[in-house]
DNA sequence: GTCTATAGTTTGATAGAC
DNA sequence: GTCTATCAAACTATAGAC
């Protein structure tokens, strides 16, 4: 039954996950994922060939996670409510956890570069968010550049000053509506 | 003579960070350090006590030199002007060394905490920037924190997507004027 | 597929001679 | 103050029995 194998490669992302929330994603290692499993260490290799395709394995399902909740919002005709609604579900997203925020977000693993196959549902993810800045207005290459190192520097400052508060999150919808309607070409009026 | 000693540690602090803008932040040892210094591993402990001790130098003395480049400008009278010219300078400390931005503005050593002395120096960058805001017009909370996102924001852009360019650095003009120019409770006119 | 055993490497830190 | 020698610990990864 390959359906087995499935199931327990799924099962030890999921704890993998679990710990890295717990001891950093820099601090998981496979020892310690074994002993949550149950299993002694050596016997992860059945499953993962390196320590890098477990990292890759966990940014796939972290990614794809995202990728559902976004796909799964029924959002508003208005472009511009659309793109409030997808923009804080991705930033609830990445608040939610730390771990997970900062292996699919930043590189704080040396070394690992996430596989083609991987890494296609981040680049989905960013296509859509793309896709829904572009229909809110912007256009211009500079304004999305600019739209996208606003939210990042949002979910950054919340994550790392004051996790888990909205001292920060609170302003994107008002952030968002100031980037749409001062766009590099546009006229106030 | 103390100084001799105060000189020699200060020299291992620079070679310090020129094996941390190679190797990475967290990739620097302190074998490899006593390699480019010129003296057995063991010998740097009679310079720091251990190796969060060096990171702890090394920060203070990243942070003394944003601090002498800041105070070292000639501001115009203009607030805005000024507040631009500052953080011009203080986005382009932080994208000419992406080991020095990652240690300064990041927390990329697991465990490392900066003790108060080295804390000094960042209190006072940060202290002097919310003054030039401050003193530009902004002085709502919300508006301070959101103007100091979008500044982390372009910069970890920048340096994360495109290290030595100005795709997103270019904008911070633009930008600064359009967080000065939309306070939370401002009206356009 | 899981185990025991261990190789092989790297690292921070210490002891003690000089 | 610098050295040699070494400890102690952690980790990934592999070999081979069952």
């Amino acid at each position: 039954m390959a359906q087995r194998r499935e199931e327990r490669t799924a099962a030890i992302i999921a704890a993998a996950w679990d710990l890295a929330r717990e001891e950093g994603i820099g601090g998981l290692t496979l020892r310690g994922l074994a002993r949550v499993v149950g299993v002694r260490q050596p016997s992860l290799y059945e499953y993962f060939e390196s320590k890098h395709a477990l990292y890759d394995a966990m940014f796939a399902v972290g990614n794809r996670q995202l990728l559902e909740r976004l796909d799964g919002l029924s959002l508003p005709d208005d472009p511009r409510a659309a793109l409030k609604a997808f923009m804080a579900t991705f930033v609830d997203f990445a608040l939610e956890d730390d771990a997970r925020q900062q292996l699919l977000f930043q590189r704080p693993i040396v070394g690992f570069e996430p596989g083609a196959a991987s890494y296609d549902a981040a680049v989905q993810v960013l296509e859509r968010g793309i896709a829904m800045i572009t229909a809110a207005g912007l256009t211009d290459q500079g304004d999305v550049d600019c739209f996208v190192a606003m939210v990042g520097g949002l979910i950054a400052a919340q994550a790392s000053n004051e996790p888990g508060g909205d001292r920060w999150a609170r302003h994107l919808e008002r952030l968002i509506d100031l980037y749409l309607d001062n766009p590099r070409q546009g006229r106030t009026r």
